[in-house]
DNA sequence: GTTGAACTGGAACGAACGTACCACTCGGAT
DNA sequence: ATCCGAGTGGTACGTTCGTTCCAGTTCAAC
């Protein structure tokens, strides 16, 4: 762990202890959190060391460039976002309407546009930063590939007869349903609308919960 | 509309000319463009006027800041893109069948992932931004509540028995799979998973085209 | 033909940017 | 005790940025 010349990503830089690693990540948190309130327009290698409280200095030795900084960014918020989904269609599954899976959905989207509002724009710009950066892209793709096989398999267990495009729907409605409220501010309202049109999809794909598989 | 003082949109901008209004219209052009494979990130004041083939001076002409030209760049997307909308929407109610009306919507995405691409990068881009900026937000707002009224009333003739409910879902399956496909390229096997989402939930949503309502 | 406003385009400003550098400190291994 | 690479942080370079300025040009109105 400590050989010279071996590193966690690049060819070049140094072997992290214990203490590099937490300052390492401390700037990508930093990082993720500049990209969601400032955009990728609004990141800057001082934003990022401000927001971390570390000198720029810190920020040339743990990561070569600005790109790569942004790249593994990107790899920290789709690996942590990954457990907060399979987390959100676990429960689904437990529910016995489809009114308990429209909740449960309803919850992670909530969530995501109010407390971790942050982080979903933050996900939504890199998102379209992948349509300009092959290496960004590679990781969206492999995300959304997870995402869309995880969930079908759920959709295959909650009865579905075509669940790779019942799971291609879906997402596309929770994606949809994102992006079209993130402008707007959350009221309760606009929080109902989200759960009838999330109940909706589900009935109308046919899709139910434990009860009624007995 | 030569009188002194008068301006299109900003206090102390003087009256257009038929050729001030042209460059300025060839700054917009080229600002979407710019942003559509740039990003707002990559968005800056020289690469507008290198692509519009203009000297820089000229932006600070017809433009106060950067800001101004980003916002009225954004309402020209708006306007523009309300046309092609409603013509898609047009054509699905000519449609026969659930199959016809799915047709309709797959290349209707179809053209926004290819020929159209760069306009649907600049217009997620916009939409992220809007998260930051009333401004655009206002203008994210209007359009979004134009595009769901169309649609809606789509719906409605469509044979929809909850037609906000269903022109919420259309939209935001559209939108989630414009997302969900931008950072991939678009290969047939591609366009048919789309085009068989499209018919799935159409179909079970209930909506048929003319010959069902005779 | 003179006037004045619309328009042109090149040059320049200070500020902020990404990155590189380097003298320095620290801590575990020898 | 010493050594050496990991880690530190302040500084500085060259570039690019948004914006401003202004002497000059065009052209319709009088």
């Amino acid at each position: 762990m400590s050989r010279p010349g071996e590193s966690a990503q690049q060819r070049d830089t140094p072997a992290l202890t214990e203490r590099g690693g937490v300052r390492k990540a401390a700037i990508l948190e930093a990082a993720l959190r500049v990209i969601g309130d400032k955009g990728l327009a609004g990141l800057s290698m001082r934003a990022i060391a401000a927001e971390a409280g570390l000198p720029l200095g810190a920020l040339g030795y743990y990561f070569k460039t600005k790109d790569d900084l942004i790249l593994e960014a990107f790899e920290l918020h789709t690996r942590r976002e990954a457990d907060r989904v399979l987390a959100a269609f676990a429960g689904v599954e437990n529910g016995d309407h489809a009114d308990d899976i429209a909740e449960h959905l309803t919850a992670f989207i909530h969530h995501g546009l109010t407390e971790a509002r942050t982080s979903l724009v933050a996900e939504y710009e890199f998102l379209i930063e992948s349509t300009r950066r092959p290496d960004l892209a590679r990781v969206s793709r492999a995300w959304r590939q997870a995402l869309q096989i995880q969930v079908s398999h759920v959709a295959s267990r909650l009865g579905s007869d075509d669940p790779e495009t019942d799971s291609e729907i879906i997402l596309s409605v929770i994606a949809g349903l994102e992006i079209d409220h993130l402008a707007t501010p959350l009221d309760p309202s606009t929080t109902q609308a989200i759960r009838t049109a999330l109940r909706r999809t589900i009935t109308r794909l046919g899709l139910r919960g434990n009860a009624a598989r007995l």
